[in-house]
DNA sequence: GTCATTTTGGAATTTTTATTCCATTCTTGC
DNA sequence: GCAAGAATGGAATAAAAATTCCAAAATGAC
């Protein structure tokens, strides 16, 4: 770190997080220290103080502060005030709306969709944390060869699989639906060259895991969407892809596995096209 | 404002509130302002300064400090420090985790996810701010008294009308699906003393309003799961709840609209089995 | 191993921010 | 309309935080 030409400071969050990516590795330790720190809890900068973040990252304030300095901006203030602005960004009073939704009448409409609504959140949160790209990527790997795409999911999970169905109707991609109707299982509409994406959750269908066990033994590839890498779907599957659905009282809220079925459908659908 | 027990401060967000709320209606004038603004933008407390604060309300910064110490705090940097550690964001890096998904190639499947996420979270905190809590209460009221609730939505509302079946029927409450198979319309098995919900967004679905109206003209209830007050849905409904759904693409999250059918569920079959 | 250069830690300083205090202005009961 | 009490605004003060600076330690080139 001899020289740093005093560079302009990065104007969003987005820009930060470049220029930090970018820094870290000709940083000397300490510096390191603190890029990594920062890094990891970005969404704390708002609310702390030099000193806080500096004891989180084990170095002293006097290290954070060339931090600053070197990623471009004059000082600590500067850079807080960044993300200052940045706090809760689109939607300023959420939370209290949200804090007086549930707090209006327990067992109240407006209650109850307080809680699902937060439930929602976190599980969109939480599956951002949690999902494994690789396997979303083998996944769309085998959707995108298939000829038709068979959709099984019952229950609960109906409402993804039917979802899934129209959203590949609209991009004109091959699919069919399994609607367990009349109880056909129609395992003979699979045929060599097919996919398959099954989805259950415990208490897992029957009928679900009967397909995908099927389907596995004449050799078509199977995509599963549950809830653990140990379910018993994940035996049948080429790949597996799992969704941490919040519960709140006996239902889930859904979002979080609607969010993967449809950026599945969508980047299914992109490769396709691209082919 | 005479004397004022200095009791302990509160100890949760929600206690904070609870004492605000109890607390606004016995102030004057200038501390009035401060109690509106703070509960207006509470959110905002954890990084403003009493300056900033103070500015916003409309008063001096003394007025402010008053006011925290009314609140039972020994000043505004004990009531602050009550939000900066009452913001752990549930999953503390998420907002790293969807950066750098975003960021993970344009058109890539984790990308397109992150997308999604954020679309799925953004319609959710979007429902909690702009519910109608009435019209939600409207409609618990109306299908709690149903016979039979009849639950009609096509094509990307199929995915949480299908929901709503399962919901209805694990909670034992007579539900009937129309699902437009075979094109049967089967509005004839809506009988006096039942109730429709219909679900439809713009392009909305010819089968679904054609059922509405017969509903309504055949004085049945109708409450409306649409995208505007003004969606021709609306006209045929006693209650109307909008959605307001953030796109991604060509495809909506569907969060809130499930979040919001799931809420309406669950509140009427409490209402029914209390009943 | 020595010297030049970079990096580091912490004490000293400056700036910002919170907090207190009190003179003045409003209210309200009579 | 007058007094007593409450509420208010702003200037003064205290506290906390950010920022700078420099001597000491570490690193690396020769």
């Amino acid at each position: 770190m001899t020289d740093m030409a005093t560079l302009a400071p990065p104007e969003s969050v987005e820009a930060f997080r470049e220029r930090l990516a970018a820094l870290t590795d000709t940083l000397p330790k300490r510096l390191k220290q603190c890029a990594e720190h920062i890094a990891q809890h970005s969404d704390r900068i708002a609310v702390s103080t030099v000193a806080e973040l500096a004891a989180g990252a084990d170095v002293p304030p006097s290290a954070l502060m060339r931090f600053c300095q070197i990623m471009g901006f004059s000082g600590f203030s500067e850079m807080q005030k960044l993300f200052r602005e940045a706090y809760m960004p689109g939607f300023p009073d959420y939370s209290t709306r949200l804090a007086n939704l549930r707090q209006s009448g327990s067992g109240s409409p407006a209650a109850l969709l307080g809680e699902f609504v937060e439930a929602g959140r976190l599980s969109l949160e939480s599956l951002a944390k949690s999902v494994d790209e690789e396997a979303l990527a083998a996944a769309v790997d085998i959707l995108k060869g298939a000829d038709t795409i068979h959709l099984m999911g019952l229950r609960r999970a109906f409402a993804v699989s039917s979802y899934l169905a129209y959203a590949l109707e609209k991009m004109e991609i091959p699919a069919m639906l399994h609607d367990g109707i009349g109880k056909f299982d129609h395992r003979h509409a699979m045929r060599a060259g097919d996919a398959l994406l099954a989805i259950t959750f415990a208490p897992y269908s029957e009928e679900t895991l009967a397909l995908a066990r099927d389907a596995r033994q004449r050799g078509l590839p199977v995509v599963a969407i549950t809830d653990r890498l140990t379910s018993p779907l994940a035996r049948h599957a080429s790949a597996t892809l799992t969704v941490p659905e919040v519960d709140f009282g006996a239902f889930r809220s859904l979002s979080a596995t609607i969010a993967l079925a449809i950026s599945l459908a969508v980047a299914v659908g992109a490769a396709r096209s691209s082919a």
